[in-house]
DNA sequence: GATGAATGAGTGTTCATTCAT
DNA sequence: TATGAATGAACACTCATTCAT
């Protein structure tokens, strides 16, 4: 079946379909899909997929970028409502961080499979073009972050940032249970470990900040 | 080849080698190995493995659980040696704490997996045995800190920690690379990106005490 | 190596390479042999195997309701011919009917491996289809005999034809031995259990429908 | 942990508790259980199993046989009871057979899994031992009916006795599903093979048994 | 005789990727 | 471009049997 050749806004859109797919499909199921798998619910052939990815893990790394980008922005907006003052700036900073975490529910998940996982089959072409995007994102928001914050030294917006973002991928890796395991989380031997994600990432979050702004 | 019941010495022994074997293998290729070759590599067959362990996983869960039990009982003792004073002790810690995490060069390898790797096909009592032995030691290392800093409420000491292990895992994911892409992290678009582990854990683990010891 | 899209005959085409194949090696081994040899066998790769399967004792169950459809057929053709006269009809099935078995060597082999090896692999599907087709070709035969014989009752036809090919079927079982074992079967203790297949079919047969028709 | 020798009483108690556990587990699951079941089951070492039996397949032959020969004392039984005259021995006979058969009800499962299954691990010995003994039984108990039915030539009565044997494993063959299909078996287009197991062996062994007494 | 650790052969199935039309 | 058939590497795990104590 011969196709025209496609238009940019056409290939855009066919990426698209299957970015969607497929992250409904890892959203349903917490696991990477198969390729059969992603192309029969975007409705097109396996072998189609190819034409947009060249690698399964591509998608998901695109996903990624996706949504990274999306809680980046957030994050920006954040900083542009930041109050002066070192424990307020930290506290309202906390707030909306947290919130804007909520709003990306699969990112982490996908973080977290970064290196075990996707990284494994990542063309050097793709993990470039992923990790360029983190470090544009992270310079401009900790430029932003500066700005906002006089006190900061030069890259030190950057610092704070990849600490928070670490914090927040590991805190999430620390307190993410498979499903099976959810019932014996109640056990009184692991009480200490059932924890509220969202609190613990905004508890956590402030005391970085707090202690980075307080110099 | 000597086949009477083992008693309980040599039954740990038959693990020690396995888990040594299964060490070295994961160390050099930083995958998960294949039972055959862990047998291999630890001179036995592949069918003795399930003499030790029931599972795969199980057996890199084993070394996790084991490498991390190293790393806390290095970080009771930087507990106990910290000074008074909050900026100070956040030093302090930051420093012992940093220089102990190198001595365990794959247990964050290791931790990475955790979700997305090891946990798929853990037995439920390999499980819960591993996150029991978290759960205690969180709790011992918690009370300890709260008994040096007294400063700390109830339960913070073990929150405080919590919050350092996954700042070092979340920063762990967030810099390292797969080997391949080392030499690409020369490009200026990616300098902000190419950092040494652990200076960023010292700060960002210094940042964090001292905001939550600071109130 | 031709990958377009296969329409309905090739696909057929395909399963029958892999039938002939498997048909092939059960013959020569008395054993359902791997996948692999299967493939190997018909000259595709393994994976191609599930292609057209989705689970080798799939395989063996086409191959056996092919056969079996085979001798239903046979089955009606001898039914069509049957003498009028309830000793003459049984004198003339058993005859025509133990020519049939014999038409398909390897069906009883099949046949009997169905309870406890075919079908502990088979997925619903496939159960459902297999089964509904021997439903179908008792059905269609029973109503034959009927037609033929009218002194059988609405049902009886198909009763018969079932306790025929059960007959057939335990027989089989009865007086199949390992070929390790042919040698041993001259000893005189064992001389009772050394008979020859079709001759005790025909007689069973005979009498069976001697009995049913004798009301 | 050395024993002293045990004497004969001792050693057929050891394969009492043998087969009485391997039995109970076969009832269990419908499939052969693991040596290491079977041992655990009955309170023994797995390697003491091999002290009594020579093979696992061994174990299931014995089981057969003890019930195959229970059911041909019950046959014997019968047959000394039935009355004179072709259709009412038939009947008399098929009304106790089929009670008889019910007495041993895993008898067919495990007779339908000898051909395709059970020989083909079993030590020639053993192999010899178990048809011998079918032999015998088959020998004594068509002599009984012989006598009975004093119209049967020699002979004849074994044969209708093994013809009678096949009808009921073909029957249990053919009329046996898998769990899992059960439900599947009220659909319409399967009405058909939806058969009660005792009614049809009734029914069919007293077709048999009236046209082999009809000359 | 009893034990159970050690053995290692054996295999169905999945699935990312390619490429002939 | 689209298709989907073909490929074949990859692999954990089971389990009957042996045999050193």
């Amino acid at each position: 079946m011969a196709r025209p050749t496609l238009n940019d806004d056409e290939r855009a859109e066919r990426r698209r379909q299957l970015l969607t797919a497929a992250h409904a499909l890892f959203r349903e199921t917490g696991e990477l899909p198969s390729v059969a798998l992603i192309a029969e619910s975007a409705g097109v052939a396996k072998g189609s997929v190819y034409n947009s990815f060249s690698t399964k893990e591509e998608i998901f790394v695109a996903l990624l970028a996706d949504q990274f980008s999306g809680l980046l922005a957030r994050v920006i907006a954040t900083i542009g409502r930041l109050p002066r003052g070192g424990a307020a700036a930290a506290e309202a900073f906390a707030d909306g961080y947290a919130a804007a975490v909520t709003e990306y529910p699969d990112l982490l998940a996908l973080a977290g499979m970064t290196n075990a996982v996707l990284e494994k089959n990542l063309p050097m072409e793709a993990m470039l073009h992923f990790k360029t995007g983190l470090a544009v994102g992270l310079q401009t928001a900790g430029e932003a972050l500066e700005q906002r914050e006089r006190k900061l030294a030069r890259g030190a917006g950057a610092d704070l940032l990849l600490h928070t973002w670490s914090l927040t991928l590991g805190l999430w890796q620390a307190l993410d249970f498979p499903g099976a395991m959810k019932p014996q989380m109640k056990r009184p031997d692991l009480a200490i470990l059932d924890r509220d994600y969202l609190i613990e990432l905004r508890t956590a979050v402030f005391a970085l900040w707090r202690g980075a702004l307080a110099s």
